[in-house]
DNA sequence: TATATACTGTACCTATTGGTACACATAAGG
DNA sequence: CCTTATGTGTACCAATAGGTACAGTATATA
């Protein structure tokens, strides 16, 4: 791994924090140059396409550790239960327990969303049919388990903003442990 | 009802859909002018304040449109069940089955929402707070239809953020009929 | 018809926007 | 030590941002 990859990487961490408090048109270059500590020389080495390849090296990004750290364990067809279990306790870890928003979600939602529809696309997608494989691994039928892992995708989302909405992560935690409990084969 | 009145209320549907569109802070005031047909001059006759004052008289009208159509038939103690019939109906009309997004669950997520914060606290609240009370008076218990309450809402929100990142308002709709069924008393 | 009030178009302002150019630093490899 | 790569700070740019000023046009009411 050379030097630049891994720079390259802590700029689209620091990047990411400022499009989640911001949004993508309400992130101007000089709040992304303050709050990541980067100058435009920088910014423009990185991303030589500017803040639209800001945004889809961080949309990019969230995708892939959701795609290693939650689709992966729900593909795993050795542990169909576990693999769920594991995405609860990836996403309540990612989300920090209600107080962080989902970027693809946000952006899905948001200002100039067509550029990204894609990612944003190709993200929730790819969660709710690997969920569902994974459902339909542990026995439910087909159109049963289509619709569990739709309620369970819609539901964290939808937690993440009221959470944000009324100011109180707990909607989140509350949310994943009917979801949890709404899933007889991993009930704890 | 004066002539006034009656315009500015166009001038509010109208930016309305602008914001819903491009967000707060994509909207530009030369985009709003455009998508709108109207000038600087009338733009700031109705809103003095600018682009804020836009963007609040918006969200309140959407809370307006709610507290009217929504929560009132909620509040109804004549009849809780046929109330919650009438959201899920109020509900899937607003959002035109699953095409049109929440503006309030846009804003709480996106850009800029400091200034909202207590319209959007309030429009969800509100909803939250209505639903349950219902539900209560229909049989349920205080935490069980608190509970229920917060499902319903959540599930709705989330089912808007996935309709439009997959592109797919049946997600929506499929939603609806799941959290229908869901409360006994109004099952048809 | 006179007049006050509601509404609108245009010209203009300054600050900020995203983006570019480029000299410079830094460090590793030969 | 020289060269080549990667990385960075600064000055600059045209275009657009949100906002203001104000003269002008409708319109309602008396």
């Amino acid at each position: 791994m050379t030097r630049e990859v891994a720079e390259r990487h802590d700029a689209i961490a620091a990047v990411a924090e400022v499009f989640r408090e911001h949004g993508y048109a309400g992130s101007s270059l000089t709040a992304i140059t303050q709050q990541t500590g980067l100058g435009k020389g920088s910014l423009y080495h990185f991303f030589p396409n500017g803040k639209q390849e800001m945004a889809e090296a961080v949309l990019e990004d969230v995708s892939a550790w959701f795609e290693e750290n939650v689709f992966l364990a729900l593909r795993d067809s050795e542990a169909p239960a576990r693999g769920i279990e594991q995405m609860f306790e990836a996403v309540d870890r990612y989300f920090r327990s209600g107080e962080r928003i989902c970027l693809l979600g946000a952006f899905a939602l948001g200002d100039s969303r067509e550029p990204f529809e894609r990612v944003i696309h190709r993200y929730f997608s790819s969660w709710t049919e690997a969920l569902a494989e994974a459902l339909l691994r542990t026995g439910f039928t087909a159109p049963k388990a289509a619709e569990m892992a739709e309620e369970v995708v819609v539901g964290i989302q939808g937690a993440l903003v009221l959470a944000r909405s009324r100011q109180d992560p707990q909607v989140f935690t509350r949310t994943l442990q009917r979801l949890r409990r709404r899933i007889p084969t991993i009930q704890s």
